[in-house]
RNA sequence: UGGGGCGUCGACAAACGGCAAGUCAGGAGACUUUGGAUCUCCCAUCUGGAGGUUCGAAUCCUCCCGCCCCAGCCA
């Protein structure tokens, strides 16, 4: 068993072309090689609960976590919680429930920065004992002066150079509340012409009278990220200390900090946030979207957030392709939302089961088909998976097709239906269109009567001739009625942070992005359909079960088109 | 004009001085009872630019150009 496995672990490390390298590994792997923190790797994933995950963070999510297992070591799940004006319970909530979905667990790992609120207040004491923190009574906007901008050093505080023993009594003043928000804040005393604007004298704690989601009104002071961020990764000794690319100016004090009181230090790792193009990541656009009402929540299925997506119909597989798909490196970038669609299109034409659903439904009658004949035709479940099976599926002489499977006037490459045309019904018949009914004062298409042919029965003719199309179809009077929710992208630009004059990147949102069908018929096989299963419709798109689906009615959301080669010819002869 | 980063195919992204991987997108074809899937082939004589070092440079050096981040008592 043993040995088993050593082979097999061999075998990994070898062909380690499978596991793209990126330059984090690249470090890991040379640390681990050098024994530097016993060879350990413990990473964490260290959320603030002020919003919901969405595939940004399912990036980092993929990396820490995945970076761990792959090199025998662990990833812990920590919340952030050091802004208690932000933060809630229900987010805390959440950000399990998509962590553990996307398939990480975090063991007994589960960590909060507030757990170590006692502990950052010591340090924080001994930083002011030896030196090297005071307390600075000066106003958010004198501070604001006092720092300089970027081209010009900061001035000293006239509270720099408090006694120790001043700063100990006022800093424990400030801790048992007897001074209102935004009157004192301990500083860290570093250096005001530091041309690394972080490193001038930051903010360590301030005051802050507010009710915290763990530890209710037991603190009056709370401790700034570039505090508490370090220390608890040093207490929780972390090895390498992932985090994204605007925290690279934060690194020479995550390092000062962890020097000042000499303790346990991990190395911080820079990488680029992921951009994805058609959306926005930014949690301050994501709350706006949500509380102004442009989505119906975070999980509207437009939401670029992974309890959008669950909604959606993604697979946590998918999406931890797409994240390995990605790479991680330093340079920005902005990846192809063709690239995420990709991955969950390969996932569900592995796994999805076929089905017939006429989305725009145009009536047929097969006028030389028995009135009151019904056949069970044999459909294949999954044409990529023999073990899925098949079903039956109820034919009789009148049917639904797709409206956009028809043509009267069919244009160069319309292979579909049209006037005196001969198509194929998947699993059932030929048929050709012999007439059309119209409505007298639109000219609507509102019916089409055509002939079949018997001895098609199944799909193949026994003359051998050929049709260029194969149509789905579902018996009217077998059909189950259904909603379906037709979603595109939120955005219509590539870019919508990229912003003109004037406008804002709400002015970008897609009018089209949710496009609700209601007269859909699906075939009967689909009574019940579980909350959350994706189908494959055929010829359209992969579909999911919504939330909202029950028994009496039936609701479906887009997951993802098919690739669409007909949709390509007929955009290019426009 | 300060500090910190980054520039390789339309989009991601490898290559760590030895002669530009791979993936998505795009194109051509084969096959096809999903215009799906699958399969085959094509798609950077070139790495932001200019010099230099070297037998040899995307990789080293110099200068230039461009992009991103930082002036919250947010993270």
């Amino acid at each position: 068993m043993k040995g088993k496995r050593d082979k097999e672990e061999t075998k990994t490390t070898e062909s380690d072309s499978s596991q793209p390298v990126n330059f984090i590994r690249a470090i890991i792997a040379e640390d681990i090689k050098a024994k530097k923190y016993e060879s350990r790797v413990n990473t964490r994933f260290p959320p603030e609960p002020n919003g919901y995950l969405h595939i940004g963070h399912a990036k980092s999510i993929c990396l820490n976590f995945g970076v761990a297992a792959e090199f025998g070591g662990l990833c812990n799940l920590r919340f952030d919680d050091t802004n208690p004006t932000k933060e809630e319970v229900e987010y805390v909530e959440a950000i399990q429930e998509d962590v553990r979905w996307l398939g990480f667990d975090w063991d007994n790992r589960l960590y909060y920065a507030s757990d170590y609120f006692e502990q950052l207040y010591q340090f924080a004491v001994q930083l002011i004992r030896k030196g090297k923190a005071y307390v600075c009574d000066l106003s958010p906007r004198e501070m604001k002066d006092y720092r300089g901008t970027l081209n010009e050093p900061g001035r000293e505080s006239p509270y720099r150079n408090r006694t120790a023993e001043e700063n100990l009594s006022l800093f424990k003043r400030m801790k048992e509340g007897e001074f209102p928000d935004g009157s004192r804040t301990l500083r860290a005393k570093i250096d005001m012409t530091s041309g690394n604007i972080n490193m001038r004298d930051p903010v360590i704690y301030r005051i802050l009278h507010a009710f915290h989601h763990r530890t209710g009104n037991k603190w009056r002071i709370y401790p700034m990220y570039d505090f508490a961020h370090c220390f608890s990764d040093s207490m929780e000794r972390i090895t390498h200390s992932v985090c994204t690319l605007e925290f690279e100016d934060h690194r020479p004090l995550y390092d000062w900090f962890l020097d000042a009181l000499d303790v346990y230090h991990p190395q911080q790792i820079e990488f680029a946030r992921l951009n994805l193009s058609y959306t926005v990541l930014s949690k301050r656009k994501l709350i706006e979207l949500v509380e102004r009402g442009y989505v119906s929540g975070w999980d509207d299925p437009r939401m670029p957030t992974i309890s959008g997506l669950r909604r959606r119909g993604y697979t946590p597989e998918s999406i931890r392709n797409f994240c390995e798909r990605i790479g991680v490196a330093k340079r920005d970038s902005m990846v192809d939302m063709g690239l995420l669609e990709y991955c969950i299109r390969e996932d569900l034409n592995k796994t999805a089961p076929r089905v017939m659903a006429v989305l725009r439904p145009l009536k047929v009658v097969i006028e030389n088909y028995p009135e009151d004949l019904v056949e069970e035709m044999e459909a294949i479940n999954n044409p990529e998976d023999p073990g899925a099976g098949t079903r039956k599926v109820p034919f009789s002489r009148v049917l639904y097709i797709e409206k956009d499977d028809f043509r009267e006037d069919p244009p160069k490459q319309f292979f579909r239906l049209a006037p005196g045309r001969e198509v194929r019904l998947r699993y059932a018949y030929y048929i050709k269109c012999t007439d059309v009914v119209k409505d007298d004062q639109t000219g609507e298409v509102m019916e089409l009567r055509c002939a079949y042919d018997p001895a098609t029965r199944g799909g193949d003719s026994p003359d051998g001739r050929k049709v260029r199309s194969t149509l789905h179809w579902v018996s009217a009077s077998h059909a189950l009625e259904a909603e379906v929710r037709m979603y595109d992208h939120l955005f219509t630009k590539p870019d919508p942070n990229d912003v003109e004059e004037g406008l804002d990147f709400k002015s970008y949102i897609n009018p089209d992005s949710l496009v609700t069908l209601t007269s859909c018929r699906v075939e009967p096989g689909l009574a019940g359909a579980e909350p959350g299963s994706v189908y494959q419709f055929e010829r359209q798109g992969y579909f999911c079960a919504d939330i909202d689906s029950s028994e009496g009615s039936l609701i479906f959301n887009r997951t993802v088109t098919l690739r669409d080669t007909w949709a390509k010819i007929e955009k290019l002869q426009k």
